[in-house]
DNA sequence: ACGTGATATCTGATATAACACAACAGGCGC
DNA sequence: GCGCCTGTTGTGTTATATCAGATATCACGT
């Protein structure tokens, strides 16, 4: 039954109790889905089964269960036919879609760091665009790629709006196993360089909007590629 | 506890909710709770145990589990000090970040409706508003938070946008739980019928921009109220 | 009477087994 | 040879038992 007690108490939100030490591992499967869909090492139409990935992660169905229906429900993954869960393919309307909501969060985000962001961090944010720059210099994309979600995540964690990064995550989720996609044509990977440098200098001058424009002028410029190749190959591909 | 008693056979025995099978019995205990968060069932503080839940419905602990975690982890409850659950209650400081999303994405799901929506779809919305009208006029404050979401949510479907509308919704499902703290004070929940009758007339006059404004003036002033209230609960309460 | 410790109980977490449904393969009849 | 039917397999789903941790309770000793 649902208990009613004490209503004044103020139980979750602890901002500096991750007690929680034993991690469930439901949450550590969650985990390491998570990272392997952001790193970008599962793409788009690749099918998983519960029991295959219990064995090869060496638990049981129940928590590979929870997690996979987790990554479901914020539309990471997705069930196919027979209820088995695989990895979505986007369509143009979904691709759309998420960069109209991800482009005014990400701004939020973007303009609330910059007023919130300790200046030691400004070296880090400005190393991790220098790597970037360097693994595209060598065509390493997976690298490039991890190098973008760690500098966007560096600079929203300063953000402080921990709903609205946990939105903007998810929609990363999303995002990140069709990215592969842009990397065949080079001349404009160039502009996510260009924009986090931008950016960096805004936050050095302090200037907030700024920032929010470099960042929301790099999505502006992904969509439009990620459209075109994601009507390419639906052309192609149907 | 079910096998005992066959399903079909004695539904007497159903303390508080009918259960059908069709869909998953997570996503069935998932919709219950949810829609008990969203029609004022239950609210903050509120804990819940999976036995006690599980028992009530009739049904096992797993499915239980299953969408506890999942409204966990949309935010939508959390976890206690043993991992119980119970309904969070929110600090100003999340409130705030949660209308400074809800403000963009609802303008974006209002004006995109407008451009959209068919013309039979105005008299319903109409009527909505109409019975949050009356449902005020009787003090039946339940009711009227159906009302508004209903509008909301006929409005909002009609934008084509699903997964602006799903996080939007995850965010109601948190703002919800609170909304009784408003009404106490009548003076004020008037602001949403007026609102809501903006909206429906810049809907007539095929004014998209004015959709969206007037939905997110709504916004404004009940964040406006929630933060003060929230703010002298925080007072008296600690 | 109070404190302390052991125990009983309650909680969620996990593994396991049984179940239901769908897909597919192979055999049987035509 | 072709079509249908059936059994087998593989899938997610759910119930249940057991485990581990935390908490409350109560008895015992001081």
């Amino acid at each position: 039954m649902l208990t009613d007690t004490s209503p004044a108490a103020d139980p979750e939100t602890a901002p500096l109790s991750p007690i929680d030490r034993g991690e469930t591992l439901a949450e550590q499967v969650y985990e390491q889905l998570r990272r392997s869909l952001l790193t970008g090492g599962l793409r788009s139409g690749q099918r998983m089964t519960i029991r295959a990935l219990a064995g090869s992660m060496g638990v049981s169905a129940t928590p590979v269960r929870e997690a996979l229906g987790r990554l479901v429900a914020e539309g990471a993954l997705a069930f196919g036919p027979n209820r088995t869960v695989h990895v979505p393919v986007m369509t143009p309307a979904q691709a759309s879609e998420i960069y109209e909501i991800r482009i005014p969060l990400e701004g939020m985000l973007a303009e609330a760091a910059s007023r919130r962001i300790p200046a030691e961090t400004l070296p880090e944010l400005s190393a991790l665009a220098d790597r970037h720059d360097a693994a595209l210099d060598v065509e390493d994309y997976a690298t490039s790629i991890r190098m973008v979600f760690a500098f966007k995540s560096l600079l929203y964690h300063s953000a402080d709006l921990p709903i609205a990064l946990k939105i903007v995550e998810g929609l990363w989720l999303r995002t990140v196993p069709h990215i592969h996609l842009l990397y065949p044509a080079p001349r404009d990977t160039r502009t996510g360089v260009r924009c986090h440098r931008d950016a960096v200098s805004a936050l050095r001058a302090g200037d907030a909007p700024g920032v929010r424009t470099a960042m929301q002028r790099d999505l502006i410029e992904h969509r439009l590629i990620l459209l075109d190749v994601l009507a390419r190959a639906a052309r192609s591909g149907g």
